[in-house]
DNA sequence: CCAATTCATACTAAATTAATATGTTATCCT
DNA sequence: AGGATAACATATTAATTTAGTATGAATTGG
């Protein structure tokens, strides 16, 4: 199991925002420069955590991106929903795939899986920005 | 973040053994066609599975594996880190590539990252092959 | 109008994953 | 002794995912 780069390049790109303190908007070229990562890439992130209201945008020349919500509102969890849609363990239930292997319904393992599914997410979830960029 | 199907695959071969009750091994064979798994990739993660010490293996006809532990001695993170040898979040620390991005030494997430390793592993880690077993 | 910027889509190279293929070695059973 | 069974070992492969690049359109400030 491991937490992908796209989180991990989301949460460096957001942190920025949540470092720069004014009202005006952060470019992604900004942001890439002060946190060393590939532009484009972290411009298709940041579509995906528009699209989850996690971030809004300024388009145009001065244009860029601020945060949507309050630090405290924004969780290691969303922005692992934003960028990353797979689950953490969709076995045994949902789509046919996911439970190619299942033996009778509902699965022995199903209350595994969900309650693994649960604790993580609830875990990731309380983790905020805004005690992540306390302790930077 | 995901679990892998080497994870979920490990997971339901091993509880095949721990249903057996009886001393004599389970062949792989067996193992696949209670669980519908593939015979020749179970084979190898059995292997690595052998190599962590979490079941023995009786060579030959009617050979096989046996758990090496008791039920409650063997984690699902045990499982994990059998199988599956990427950490969850590799970041910041170790290898010269997982810090690739950092800015600083130590960079600022790796706080953040350790903690999250050191949950997830306890989560993981708690969740003993009884628990999971009785619950089938 | 021009530069900066978001927005959108398509493509690609590398890595990982989930197997399959082809054996070899060890042990039981007749 | 010999055949069947099953672990052990390694190489190969097909599909998928990942991490990025390429190309360009739409929007806005100066």
């Amino acid at each position: 199991m491991n937490i992908s780069t796209r989180t991990e390049y989301a949460l460096r790109a957001l942190t920025e925002l949540a470092l720069n303190a004014t009202d005006k908007p952060v470019s992604i070229n900004d942001i890439c420069k002060n946190q060393n990562l590939p532009v484009k890439y972290i411009e298709q992130l940041f579509r995906k955590l528009k699209q989850n209201n996690l971030v809004k945008s300024i388009h145009g020349a001065k244009g860029g991106y601020q945060l949507a919500l309050d630090l405290n509102d924004i969780s290691l969890k969303d922005i692992m929903n934003a960028v990353d849609e797979n689950n953490i363990a969709p076995y045994c239930s949902g789509k046919p795939e996911d439970h190619a292997h299942c033996i009778g319904l509902p699965c022995g393992f199903k209350k595994l899986w969900d309650e693994i599914n649960e604790h993580t997410e609830n875990y990731f979830d309380s983790i905020k920005l805004d005690q992540i960029v306390a302790r930077l």
